[in-house]
RNA sequence: GCCUCUGUAGCUCAGUCGGUAGAGCAGGGGACUGAAAAUCCCCGUGUCGAUGGUUCGAUUCCGUCCGGAGGCA
């Protein structure tokens, strides 16, 4: 089976610096797992590692797409897969490193992504539909065709997935409560050791997100955003935090510390979003990063535990 | 110094014709299988500024004091 390390965590936990001293160590290469910085031309408000940070280590599926493609789960799997066996085949470690734990999880667990079960204008359709008759006509053609996934959705009402629901169903026959159970008895083909960055004390994590977006503002965060919400971007690369929450400054609506607040605010919301993703994931080895603050720390601990395991022996 | 307004949840503010109070935001918890930095669900007790008085009962009415804003001097 094939090796590798995974590091998640919420977003400004300090992912980026321990995975490239983990590759240092390790003579690894870096896989990102993250569903914005795919993109180009996106780089500060997705706080991509620069060139030099890198510090030669090299880094896969980072800024390799124009924001005006969309990009998906599925896409990802594909090219993480490709990404890990061209590592492996050159004698190096990979290391999954990420904030996007959907992307991670279905990597890891090799879900198969069925062929053709995406369906754009299909989807546009149900939503119009969803707009046009509320959403309890659209769960009635849910129940009428998936009464399980029905269930399983009535209660939260959630558009975005009764409407996956439906067209997973009619492009493949097949349920995606099926689908679900049936990727679940997958086997990983990997074997991996996870580590995940989280903060004992909240607040840690959150003034750690404050004073890195006034970094970015810093750096040019208004700049590229300017630049970025005036590019043609696809629904993908739209939904990056930091651009869409600069546009009441740039209307004259709104003071710049107001957005800024904004962007902090929702940056925050998603690190709370992510943490409760890897919360139920009882593989993760956890690192409290208020306790072991400085990456070298990180990685002894980290080291300790691969050494214990001998995972990376032979 | 006088007059007016104001003091209610971490913040902005409703409200109680006297029976101890509720929204938004923030915050917390959760879900998540081809949009996931997305999308969605659940969670509101706080000396109602302090202190006296009236009252069966005051956050609500009255007095005084303290803090804030404005006006007149």
């Amino acid at each position: 089976m094939k090796k590798l390390l995974v590091v998640a965590g919420p977003t400004a936990s300090g992912k980026t610096s321990l995975s490239i001293e983990l590759a240092k160590l390790y003579n690894g290469e870096i896989v990102s797992a993250d569903s914005m910085q795919i993109y180009r031309g996106m780089d500060i408000a997705t706080a991509k590692p620069a060139e030099e940070e890198m510090r030669g280590i090299k880094h896969h599926l980072i800024g390799f797409l124009d924001s005006n493609k969309s990009y998906s789960v599925g896409k990802y799997v594909e090219d993480a897969k490709k990404a890990v066996d061209d590592i492996v085949n050159r004698d190096k470690l990979p290391i999954i490193c990420g904030g996007t734990g959907l992307y991670i999880d279905s990597f890891l667990n090799g879900i198969e992504f069925v062929d053709n079960s995406s369906d754009p204008d299909l989807r546009t359709e149900l939503n119009r539909i969803a707009e046009a008759k509320g959403i309890d006509y659209l769960l009635k053609m849910l129940l009428e065709v998936d009464p399980y996934s029905y269930r399983r959705l009535f209660e939260e009402r959630n558009q975005k997935r009764i409407v996956r629901a439906i067209e997973f169903y009619k492009t493949t026959g097949v349920t995606i409560t099926e689908q679900i159970e049936n990727s679940r008895s997958n086997e990983s083909e990997y074997d991996y050791m996870i580590f995940g960055l989280k903060a004992a004390d909240r607040s840690y994590l959150y003034s750690r997100i404050n004073k890195r977006v006034d970094i970015m503002v810093e750096e040019g965060l208004v700049n590229e955003a300017e630049k970025v919400l005036n590019s043609d971007l696809s629904e993908t690369a739209s939904k990056a935090i930091g651009y869409k929450q600069l546009k009441p400054y740039f209307n004259g609506t709104s003071t710049l510390e107001e957005c800024i607040d904004r962007i902090k605010i929702e940056t925050r919301h998603y690190a709370k979003r992510q943490l409760t993703w890897f919360k139920r994931n009882n593989k993760i080895n956890w690192i409290n990063i208020d306790e072991l603050k400085s990456v070298n720390e990180q990685i002894d601990y980290i080291k300790s535990l691969i050494d214990n395991r001998g995972f990376l022996n032979g």
